[in-house]
RNA sequence: GGCGCGGUAGCCAAGUGGUAAGGCCAGGGUCUGCAAAACCCUUAUUCGUGGGUUCGAUUCCCACCCGCGCCUCCA
């Protein structure tokens, strides 16, 4: 089945096809790095990865570009109240975003580009679009003239023909000529961080950094632009506004977004105490992966809602495929090939990649990869899952490992070393062999103290860690 | 009000014009010195409500109710 997405400018699920060869050009909206990223961001930013991987293990190579916003009026307020540069303020929690997405195993983009970085390609642009008149100063602010953009409002599908209509307004008594328009570049505040440029000092408006940068690393057209969906108006709309009418092509040709995640059922807010970043979990037991799995495991078109117990389902459902690999990594099989379950590893591995494939259907994949579990567990039991079994339902977990990627757990700081959890099992071991059980339970009891549970299984003492 | 997304078992959630994937929880079982762990089994005559189209709708159409998002730089 070829890769559809679901492109939000025609509304339509349609095939996905690269403009050139099979090198995808993306484009995604990054964090603005004035606090810790909270987990609703890190649901698009899953999104990104899982989108990512799946186009690489469908045979495209990727350059995907992805900003950094580290100027805007929250970061110049927090910096200023600090005595702190931006650069300094933005570093802090940059790092922070970066740490955070190696530890949820997010790939890095081909190129992380910072918006003050590009500060010159951003005023060259606006010059651009002063020269070609759409744009008009106002208070030393530039905006951008959305009358003068007939296509604006396609990509949010609202129609704004009833509202434009700058002529009536007077420019001297208004800000803006019209509701709708954006600054380009905001005028100068006495005491904030400003840049001289050819256009002017200020600072450039939020939505300029990504058409420049965008343009500037991939070209006038992108083959994926994707965010989350609270970009889609104003953010999106106006990239498309001021790319094209920089350039006179089109900008993206497929944007794909990310739906909302919820916490119980509610918008997550700093008021009602249900705002989470991944310390504030990591602090309360819950692994990386299990924060991965959960934001992976619901289709990102579809509103997540994040629960306490949606974290706990996902480590055991985890805990569940860790040991069905170690069982396909581990169990002694007789020789042959069991027909049954191999077609029905076949299959399985089929309908993973179509679900894949239609739109990124994780929800689909998982169970895919569930049921083939359970009858392989079943046929493992009966001894009709055989070696020559083993290749294709390795396959199977491998490639969802290679998206999902749970089954490796992370190094925990302070855990007992596994020589030490070793040599208490060989001690255990002799116990139970001597008849010895209140030795043998204490020192069960021991290790489970120490996060460790052991496994008493016909092949003997299998051992992993809480 | 406009635009968009969604309402499927206790919770999370997939899906199709032909009679409901999967995960978690719960209950039952296998295994075990006892446990644990592991594994297996069971669990929606029903898919927000009311109409309509159809031989047949959760799936198509209409209306309504409810939740969420955007409509001032929130992923």
């Amino acid at each position: 089945m070829p890769l559809r997405f679901h492109n939000t400018l025609t509304q339509q699920t349609q095939v996905f096809e690269p403009l050139e060869g099979n090198l995808v050009r993306m484009y995604t909206c990054g964090p603005t790095v004035y606090d810790f990223a909270h987990i609703g961001n890190f649901r698009t930013f899953v999104f990104y990865d899982i989108l990512r991987r799946w186009l690489r293990l469908s045979g495209y190579k990727l350059d995907h570009v992805m900003n950094i916003t580290d100027v805007d009026d929250k970061i110049i307020r927090n910096a200023t109240a600090l005595g702190q540069s931006l650069g300094q303020y933005t570093d802090t929690y940059t790092k922070a975003f970066l740490d955070d997405c190696a530890t949820l195993r997010l790939e890095r983009p081909e190129r992380l580009a910072r918006a003050t970085e590009h500060i010159p390609q951003m005023a060259a642009a606006i010059k651009k679009l002063e020269d070609t008149g759409y744009t008009y100063r106002s208070d030393g602010s530039i905006y951008f003239r959305i009358a003068k953009f007939p296509e604006y409002g396609k990509l949010s599908h609202n129609d704004f023909s009833g509202i434009v209509s700058g002529a009536r307004v007077d420019v001297d008594e208004y800000e803006k000529n019209d509701a709708r328009d954006f600054a380009l570049w905001k005028a100068p505040k006495p005491g904030e961080f400003n840049w001289d440029t050819e256009v002017g000092t200020g600072r450039p408006g939020w939505h300029i950094e990504c058409s420049v940068m965008a343009v500037q690393y991939l070209g006038a057209t992108l083959d994926l632009h994707a965010g989350g969906v609270d970009l889609v108006f104003p953010h999106h709309e106006n990239e498309i506004a001021q790319s094209e009418a920089l350039t006179g092509k089109q900008f993206a040709r497929y944007w794909m977004h990310s739906e909302f995640l919820l916490v119980d059922g509610q918008k997550m807010s700093k008021s009602l105490g249900n705002f989470y970043t991944l310390r504030d979990l990591f602090g309360k037991g819950f692994t990386p992966e299990s924060v991965r799995y959960l934001l992976a495991s619901v289709p990102y078109r579809k509103g997540l809602n994040f629960t306490f117990d949606g974290l706990t389902s996902s480590k055991t459902a985890i805990e569940r495929l860790r040991n069905f690999k170690h069982r396909l990594d581990t169990a002694k099989l007789a020789p042959g090939l069991g027909e049954a379950i191999q077609s029905l590893a076949v299959a399985s591995l089929k309908q993973f990649r179509d679900a894949m494939d239609d739109d990124l259907n994780t929800a689909e994949a998982l169970g895919a990869v569930f049921e083939f579990l359970r009858e392989a567990n079943t046929a493992l039991d009966a001894g009709t899952f055989l070696e020559d079994n083993r290749a294709a339902a390795l396959e199977l977990l491998n490639l969802f490992d290679a998206v999902f990627e749970i089954l490796v757990p992370a190094e925990q700081a302070g855990a007992i070393p596994a020589e030490e959890v070793e040599s208490l099992i060989a001690a255990r071991t002799a116990a139970k062999k001597a008849r010895d059980f209140a030795k043998s339970d204490a020192i069960r009891n021991e290790l489970l103290e120490k996060g460790v549970i052991l496994e008493d299984t016909k092949e003997g003492v299998r051992w992993k860690r809480k």
